[in-house]
DNA sequence: AATTACATATTGTAATTATAAAATGCAATA
DNA sequence: TATTGCATTTTATAATTACAATATGTAATT
């Protein structure tokens, strides 16, 4: 009845925090820097960790705090598969997604009938609607009841967002201001090649797209202009809802990879026109290949 | 204690129909129609149609409906000044946005803070809150209270903005599938004309900063590519808060509205990369003369 | 055939709680 | 001096409910 607890989500950033920093056994862990890291207080990562110490990740030490009990590596497969890992995402707002995309959900739909639909209140239907509001393919409609907009489901609107990206991403290395940032092309570039070098038939579809977002993300990144940043991080969230739902062609990712890899060459190389009009093709030749189910 | 009606926004919405279709004394209003366009039921329609009539805008007939008393360009004068013409936008969403810019508001707030500060209950400070992150320029912490963002109070970010608007017309202009579209190209022209002959002395910021914009999202609307138009229109949500502030500089009006002609003409002309760099020096021009106040 | 008028069904909001969670001040500790 | 541990204050949420507003089916009217 009371909300619910931010401190599972902590306790998963604190897990991420440890890994991508690549601490080491018997590091400290204080706890108003993971609040500032977080932007919460300290009530909420003590939380996080004190149930990591029943996890075995950390021990605690009495008026010293919590130390790290096991190297980064180590840290992720020691994790009990039985709790829920990180929830930050209502399935109902992916319940939502599929719904629509698979034709089951009309255009226009009314607040009650999709808490009868799916059996949630209505506080938790709405927050998983605004958010769909805030990444554009839903609206709320002056009276009762929310429209859904085509953005997801037409065939047009699939291929005007990939000409979106391409212009955003080619433009964004093309200004002024684009800066390469080095110490993110070095891991860029280990992510690629691990992805390139037999990832690709390993990794989960999620870790591939995620790989592949983090990719274009850091680019448009360097152009130092949030608004750029902000419209490819748009696009992508509404890409990743349609993209789940396309079988992923394998064997077009080494590909894929090395022409990520060309154009870290490309740029670091200074020859960021070349660089900018690759991206460009290889954004739209993404396009051309996949085809949406719709 | 139950909702606030949709139907005086509607009633707004019918006068601006009457208007940009320069109907007639007599002609009628069938409620069906005016329901589908404004995607509501005929409920709040007729309600607002009944308050129409006691403001002697049209008048009833039994089992026929709604007919105009008055031709449109009547209509606006009769309107009486008492009533609040048109709600659609809580004022507690511009104090939020004054008090930022003035500094008035910390970086960090929390809800019961503002709810104290702005006298409003939780549910309307939300929907305020909700609709500014949807804008983009605050978001929710992870535990509690919000977080205003940078977009609206830094030079910097001002300043990207322009080069993002810059970049994203010019580019919609250059796409393929642009076409500039005929009866929208007449009115801009009409609408430019009246403010360089004299409307520019005249009419007031809001109206001139109103023309200014449906001007630059009338191009991009050509471009055919909703995702460009989505971005254009969302920054310039932005725009106005910001502009607001800026004593607009009515001697500059008359070479703004000269280059918007000009831009229609190169397009007409079939001169569309002329166009495109024009348009894209048009809108750089402009940051760089103005100064934000922050 | 289209539209209105009216009766009825349905919808979403605003107000009001109880309550768990988050934030915070400060003494104790290393 | 930085950090923890703990007690206290502050905050936001989920659940309920009443009710005005919106939506809609249908007979009557033109």
């Amino acid at each position: 009845m009371a909300r619910q607890s931010v401190s599972p989500q902590i306790t998963a950033s604190i897990l991420e925090f440890v890994k991508t920093n690549e601490m080491r056994a018997g590091e400290h862990l204080p706890c108003q820097m993971l609040a500032d890291a977080f932007r919460v207080s300290r009530a909420p990562v003590n939380a996080a960790l004190k149930k990591l110490e029943t996890m075995g990740v950390v021990r605690a030490e009495p008026n010293r705090g919590y130390f790290l009990t096991m190297d980064a590596a180590k840290v992720e497969t020691e994790t009990p598969a039985g709790e829920p890992q990180r929830e930050e995402e209502d399935p109902l707002y992916f319940r939502i997604a599929e719904d629509r995309l698979a034709g089951k959900l009309e255009e226009r739909v009314s607040e009650n009938e999709l808490m009868r639909l799916y059996d949630v209140a209505r506080s938790r239907l709405l927050k998983s609607l605004h958010r769909i509001a805030e990444e554009g393919w839903i609206e709320r409609l002056p009276g009762n009841g929310w429209a859904f907009r085509e953005t997801l489901t037409s065939r047009r609107s699939y291929e005007e967002g990939y000409v979106f990206r391409a212009v955003i991403e080619q433009q964004a290395m093309l200004l002024p201001t684009f800066r390469p940032n080095e110490e993110e092309f070095r891991k860029a570039r280990a992510v690629q090649t691990a992805l390139g070098e037999g990832g690709y038939e390993t990794w989960s579809r999620a870790e591939i797209f995620k790989a592949n977002n983090e990719f274009h993300e850091m680019l448009v990144a360097c152009s130092q202009n949030d608004f750029f940043l902000d419209a490819i991080k748009r696009i992508n969230r509404l890409r990743r809802l349609i993209e789940y739902h396309i079988t992923i062609d394998r064997s077009r990712l080494p590909r894929q990879t090395s022409e990520h890899l060309h154009i870290l060459d490309l740029v670091e190389a200074g020859r960021r026109t070349e660089a900018a009009a690759f991206l460009y093709t290889h954004i739209m030749g993404a396009s051309r290949i996949k085809t949406p189910r719709v």
